[in-house]
DNA sequence: TTCATTTATGACCCACCGGTCATTTAAGGG
DNA sequence: CCCTTAAATGACCGGTGGGTCATAAATGAA
């Protein structure tokens, strides 16, 4: 009987490699041969398991965006203003800068297929719809003044913290400089949501 | 004697072809090819005003934020923090979509240069600089809530924008939908800024 | 018109890389 | 041990695109 291999988890292998290679070289510098040498494969084996290279990294961002969206899925539905900034700050680990910086090869016209735009503009929307969901109740609860929009404040804030993300890639940032300019910039949203200075205490 | 053109002049021309040409199809995937068509040139003369590809970018980049800084600079010293929130509209022409989007392309670890990073990064750090100049008088006039640095205050101010403008640039979306959303993300803003919701009139 | 010099040209070169496929290797049942 | 079948391999192919350079064209002074 022949060889038998688990595919899922042979895709996962490569997916991993490929990460590693594209967070390394970027998305058009990588070649096939980097991706396979870092999984410990000859080139050909990849088309086993995928159609192109183009495919490959479209699987790669599908896992990638479906990871984050679990992890912030699971962070506890916040009971307070302060809560909901607190989450925000888990929701930007560090090691996502690097990750961030490799989309950006991706995101620029040269890219063709639209798929790419539409998992992590996907991502986003998704982001935007969460944080709408969460301030609702907020604003109910007198946490978040009543004059605004959950949906259109979830969308300001969606742009704002991935603006920030961006920020810490351009610049290549080290943590502590990052984490003084998340706290400024949360900070002063966090008054704006709030509509005044928060209380002492 | 001998043929004489106007090496300058020539140069512009030859951004403005290659401008066209890698908005319309990025900086990866336009050819050299492609640029000297559309400026009316042989692929071959193009190095007589460039070393190669990578020179021309750099020396794109370099126009198109010294272009962006002089229109930014043109705008007068606010008096007032409407006025100061005024004048980041101005800034955020909807036309600065297209090329940010190009610009992903040069961001991402495949751009090995680092002199990419280093114009469009001088240019961010440059822009905080300036409104945390405009920020100063404010807070001094109590336009600006007195607690904060103005300084951290225009870093995360220019975080959030480029973070709207990314945002545009992902999705695409159309001008009406970027000025809703602009305008969300600068009432938020402004009222993070004063320290409480504007006073009515 | 001639000539020296600068400028322009585009055929050509060559390295590279995504993708293929004939061949080899590995697994495991009989 | 052999055979069948799945899986893996890597030499090879073909197209591409950045960059070069021998040649041609343009310019203007003499």
């Amino acid at each position: 009987m022949p060889k038998i291999v688990d595919r899922e988890e042979m895709r996962e292998r490569i997916l991993d490699a490929a990460m590693a290679c594209f967070l390394e070289r970027g998305y058009h510098a990588a070649t096939m041969q980097d991706v396979a040498g870092q999984a410990g494969l000859a080139k050909g084996t990849l088309y086993l398991y995928f159609q192109s290279k183009e495919e490959m990294l479209l699987a790669l961002l599908q896992r990638y965006f479906d990871d984050i969206r679990a992890r912030i899925s699971a962070i506890p539905a916040p009971q307070t203003l302060d809560q909901f900034m607190m989450g925000l700050r888990l929701s930007m680990p560090v090691d996502r800068l690097a990750a961030t910086r490799l989309f950006f090869d991706v995101l620029g016209p040269g890219f063709q297929d639209p798929r790419a735009a539409e998992i992590i503009g996907g991502f986003f929307a998704w982001l935007a719809d969460h944080y709408a969901d969460q301030f609702a109740p907020l604003i109910r609860a007198g946490e978040i003044r009543s004059d605004l929009s959950a949906q259109a404040a979830a969308q300001a804030v969606t742009a704002m913290l991935d603006g920030l993300v961006i920020h810490l890639a351009i610049f290549g940032v080290e943590e502590d400089v990052f984490e003084t300019r998340r706290d400024a910039t949360l900070a002063l949203l966090e008054t704006g949501l709030r509509g005044g200075v928060a209380p002492p205490g």
